[in-house]
DNA sequence: GAAATTTATACAATCGTTTGCACACTTTTG
DNA sequence: CAAAAGTGTGCAAACGATTGTATAAATTTC
């Protein structure tokens, strides 16, 4: 019931002024030892924490970090908020956390509610649905770094983390041709977002590099819901020559695309191999797991991002001109097998 | 770039006095319509927001609310977040976000750097560990109300949302019994936690009511491990005469017996009907779903629970004695079918 | 032993905002 | 026309912590 004590309360029991308590608590050379051990002990004593708030109006900074998210509900999303986290308390750092739910006018009301928080600098997973960036304008305006994670913006300025679908795409290809499979299909996400362009790219040139020829009726595309997915197989597999391996847009669509395959009397895995990306958790549980999935190592991508934006704001309080402005790190995928 | 504009960059500019500056832009009534106007046109213009922090200092409230989470990679989890970010936002507050991971000590560290953030209030959901609680004694003593959510501790004394798994299990058994089911097996999580206990007892009174005999043959558990699942699958499969329905601790089990029980040549959800807890979004996707699961309304029990601390810590501003101490909200589970 | 130096502490301003009080001016009232 | 009431604005203190500068006392130096 008690407030929390100030450093006024301990200045007025020691019969000291409060900015001997300060620089006791600071281990300010000039202060007699006596004193400041006497400050010391009752500081610990009352279980003194200094308030932030009060220092940030000195210092300009909060130590606090926003940090907005499409979903957390998906299962990459949740596994990066643990390395972004991990990696913000790890330096003193507490997160301000938001999702988009990949709407580009929440996204909006999220950073105005965080700038007003005055947060120091903002991580930010963009939403399906950004295609335009002024809403960002007031971070570089009020001169709040942002660093860009796994769902980035098109444009050179700005510091990003992200992994490379592109290769890790052109690595599942040859893993499956290696596998015998010639046939190799692909289920696409929607037209017009950049993770469905980056794939269908990655698996045109990863088709050519191995000379197979690219057959555009080896690709469909889904809305991500059950229904797309079901259309889009029933038309792969109506083929006069049907795939023998199918690479769905994510572990999500991969999972209704293996109850419906089943349900049509294919052998998974064994007459058409599946595969798929993001290595979800439930691919654990599931009766038909992927046959290769494509880990985009959410902690890790989570933590280097956070690790970035620290670095930045360090350098910043420094004073220190940033030389390297715009940062990039290119996480790379891994298969994984079940 | 410019700095944030304060109110004394407008009054310098409108040369008057910060206080009028301030009282225009409250809507004062003794500030005149001149002024008043010119100011809040500025501010306009300026984009001025006040300092949340410096409003801390007068008003001693941050509106920044702790949540803490166990993990939020559980389906349950990342949708009750949803629900509590969206309440929060609703009335001007923002979230500092925290997980548990599931350990007492990791908790203890979150809800530290939180205090020492100044959260107004805080929300959480206790990891599996937490069996001592004095870690939680710091806000009490700094006064800073908390609301406990989904996993509630034992105690009476104490702000609480959760849902009556005890009655859904007892309405499941009834269920399966109108189905013709008489041997109705259970494969509950490990002993020792709550949610094991409360499961076990609606189990026992859900069979009793129906006046079926209890056989505590057919209670199996499991460490939530897949082999342990598959342990437990195999003693209720090995009995002389096996279960014809069986209720599982959570989903994440359910979708690892029934794998299994495919794997043992089981005719699933005909020889044996398969239930279970939570509802989680994979279920959409899998090939097997619980043919009933108790779905715990993840969202509006977070939505439920920060609205009773956003009425607490207003009652509390406003200085009112707060007439109920501890409220409690007891949310109603719904059976979902498949 | 007086001046110079060192040591230990206090004072006061600052950060951005709110708010009680005081002051000046205008208008109303008797 | 003087007193009372109303209107518009500024001053200053407060919130918690930091920090440059001032001041006092203790110590050293010549």
């Amino acid at each position: 019931m008690s407030d929390i004590p100030t450093i006024k309360e301990i200045a007025k029991r020691l019969n000291v002024s409060v900015s001997t308590v300060s620089r006791a608590l600071n281990n300010h050379p000039r202060i007699g030892l006596k004193t400041k051990e006497a400050i010391q002990n009752l500081a610990k004593e009352l279980n003194y924490e200094p308030n932030p708030k009060a220092i940030f109006f000195k210092q300009k900074r909060s130590f606090v970090i926003g940090v907005i998210l499409p979903l957390i509900a998906e299962d990459f999303f949740s596994k990066s908020i643990s390395g972004i986290e991990d990696a913000a308390m790890e330096h003193g750092y507490t997160i301000l956390f938001g999702q988009s739910h990949d709407s580009i006018k929440k996204e909006k009301t999220v950073i105005e509610a965080m700038v007003k928080q005055r947060i120091d600098g903002l991580l930010i997973s963009l939403s399906k649905e950004t295609n335009r960036y002024d809403h960002l304008e007031s971070l570089d305006k009020y001169n709040i770094p942002v660093v860009y994670f796994d769902r980035v913006p098109p444009f050179e300025n700005a510091c990003k983390v992200y992994c490379s679908v592109y290769e890790g795409t052109e690595q599942m290809i040859e893993w499956l041709f290696r596998q015998g499979r010639k046939r190799i299909a692909f289920i696409n996400g929607p037209d017009g977002i950049a993770a469905s362009k980056e794939r269908l790219k990655g698996y045109m040139d990863g088709i050519s590099k191995r000379k197979l020829k690219i057959d555009m009726q080896m690709v469909e595309k889904t809305d991500l819901s059950e229904e797309g997915t079901q259309l889009a197989l029933d038309k792969l597999l109506a083929l006069k020559k049907p795939p023998d391996a199918i690479i769905s847009f994510n572990d999500y669509v991969h999972l209704d695309a293996v109850k419906y395959a089943m349900h049509k009397g294919v052998e998974v895995n064994d007459d058409i191999l599946f595969a798929s990306y993001a290595n979800i958790s439930v691919n654990k549980h599931a009766a038909f797991p992927p046959v290769v999935s494509l880990d985009q190592f959410p902690y890790q991508q989570g933590q280097l991002a956070m690790n970035m934006l620290i670095d930045i704001l360090d350098k910043k309080q420094a004073g220190a001109a940033v030389e390297e402005p715009f940062q990039k790190i290119e996480v790379p995928v891994t298969l994984v097998y079940s």
